[in-house]
DNA sequence: ATTTTATTGATTTACGTACATCAAAATTGG
DNA sequence: CCAATTTTGATGTACGTAAATCAATAAAAT
């Protein structure tokens, strides 16, 4: 049988009033019989049961989401993802509330973070825009004793306790090597969409794919990066502006979103051209590209599983438990035709 | 506030005592006052407060996991998993025992889920060998009203709740065209090692892989399955072999474990050869044959999202809730030299 | 109409923890 | 050494549910 309170009691020869106050930090316990208490604790192995503990406390999870307006496939499946898990919240004891701001504004972001902090939530997930404003609001907010983490997009360098998301230098090394190893040693120039070069994963996936594209596929030449905002029209007038006048191209690169309108330009210019194409974020659209040959692999985050493991974390933090290391580790998928889910 | 019993009890007109023989199922319960609690409690939206349920019964849940006593990283891997699973007992309320069995032997294996359906346990997990008296003896314990959960190896067909598992034709397929594809059209011929053919697992996969081999690289023909026993020594002897005599081989499939004895072949008899080689199971074996290039791709599972996805499905089936079905699909990890963990 | 049986109500205890109150004891300061 | 203060103990209530007991009522059988 695991120990409760009264076996810490018994073992440190002291009442449940005093266990109960070292266990919840209350003041009127001399060092002395504190350390007695924990020395119990230890020995005996005693976890708080959580369960109970919620229960007497009539605990509920406030947490706020904090997420960038943006117009895109992604954003929006993100937010479907936290409504779900928000129609959870009575079984999980959660309280969410879903922010939105300015997309890529740093002091919107930064106004935000501490108007969320004055109503002091059990924790705080936001998608992070990289700047040092930002960075230092963060911290302000877990020194506030606010978890905080991170989702999609990292703040590294901060103080935030967790980073939901995937290791967006590793996804562009894979999307390089995938591309480099379909195009089977043949020689030509690689067009890549971004979004934009100011938010960081986008920055983070092109270092990695040109990297390895430099070390170990030399025949392959990168053309200067398009960004189209993730727009979906902004996309379709730059690849079909690109591939029109340049006959060199066999590959393409899209690491951010609005592929609605590379694959529209796809359809239309690159009929009986042989393209190997690699994009990011597996939606309706990618998915039916990728089952009709337009698209060869998609890389993709799982946006249902970052909402979730964002909520364990941060009601764990708030409990000042542990998390499951490798249960929180948001993976890369990697779809062919094959694989899908 | 979410309702409580006592509100049902008030809306229903009945006494708190009524409330709780309907709600487990007690017996002495007109039928149309049962119909008044039902609906009252459909009309609150009142849902069991799990955890405080559970503290009341002191419920654990006691779960037993059969595995087949094979020596291979890939079961060791999986039974670490499951003894970390146990060390987190305490705080789950679970109370798990792993129980080995032969391996590929229907006979062993009823003979044990007639034993533990004897202890009544909360829920079973399995890794099925498939055969009809095995599906006999799930689709029992199934209707004796315990949950089962299949685990790694499926067995479609019977009564079990769930299959906590990779789809291995899927699993198959993708190694297909990974090959495929990494080879560019070349022409050649493909040795695939398979540990056996009786294990359905196995099967599957080679049957995902011939089939889109056949439709849609037809430059590559299959030598015939070399069964490797899942036994390293086996293996090399099978590959090697098949490597010094014929010269035709561009490409190797490894679809089931022992993977130590192809690589210790390969760093052997493909020097200088160009070989494109795609295996199953993440293991120290593998990544650092990935790492060096010996081996181009890796397909894996993830053991501890299984064995962590098999006790949710058990609890949650033995409460009669629900779960979240994308949270509990198990994914096929692919991994390239540059996305692994 | 009376007995038997089936339903229902009222009430209590328990699970493990949180939190509050008041009294008792120990320690400290002067 | 006494008073003031700090520390500790004892005890009770609460959280939402489970489970048991016993009394009370209603319905069915005789």
């Amino acid at each position: 049988m695991r120990p409760t309170v009264h076996d810490i009691a018994a073992a440190a020869g002291v009442s449940l009033a005093t266990v109960d106050r070292v266990l919840n930090q209350r003041p009127g316990v001399r060092h002395v019989t504190r350390e007695k208490v924990e020395t119990a604790i230890r020995d005996l192995g005693y976890v708080r049961d959580v369960a109970a503990a919620n229960l007497a406390k009539g605990r509920v999870y406030p947490l706020t989401f904090i997420l960038p307006a943006s117009d895109n496939s992604f954003m929006h499946g993100l937010n479907a993802e936290i409504r779900t898990a928000i129609a959870r919240s009575a079984t999980e004891r959660t309280d969410i509330r879903i922010v939105e701001v300015p997309a890529f504004d740093p002091q919107a972001l930064v106004r935000e973070l501490q108007t969320v902090a004055a109503e002091r939530p059990s924790g705080v997930a936001l998608v992070a825009t990289d700047a040092p404003e930002v960075r230092a609001a963060v911290d302000r907010l877990v020194q506030d004793g606010i978890p905080v983490v991170t989702l999609v997009s990292d703040l590294t360098g901060s103080l935030r306790h967790h980073y939901a998301g995937v290791d967006n230098i590793a996804a562009g090394r894979t999307a390089a090597r995938l591309l480099g190893r379909f195009l089977g040693g043949a020689k030509g120039e690689l067009a890549v969409l971004a979004g934009s070069m100011l938010v960081r994963d986008h920055r983070e996936r092109l270092e990695g794919f040109a990297s390895v594209m430099a070390q170990e596929f030399p025949a392959l030449h990168l053309l200067p990066v398009l960004e189209g905002r993730d727009d979906p029209e902004v996309a379709h007038m730059l690849i079909a502006n690109a591939l029109g006048k340049n006959d060199g191209i066999i590959g393409i690169y899209s690491l951010g979103a609005g592929n609605r309108g590379l694959i529209r330009a796809l359809k239309e210019k690159a009929i009986g051209r042989p393209l190997t194409v690699v994009a990011h974020e597996l939606t309706a659209h990618t998915r039916a590209a990728l089952v009709d040959g337009t698209i060869d692999a998609i890389l993709n985050q799982d946006a249902g599983h970052e909402v979730r493991s964002a909520i364990r974390v941060l009601k764990a933090k708030a409990d000042g438990l542990g998390v499951i290391d490798a249960q929180e580790r948001i993976r890369l998928d990697i779809f062919l035709k094959d694989n899908l889910p």
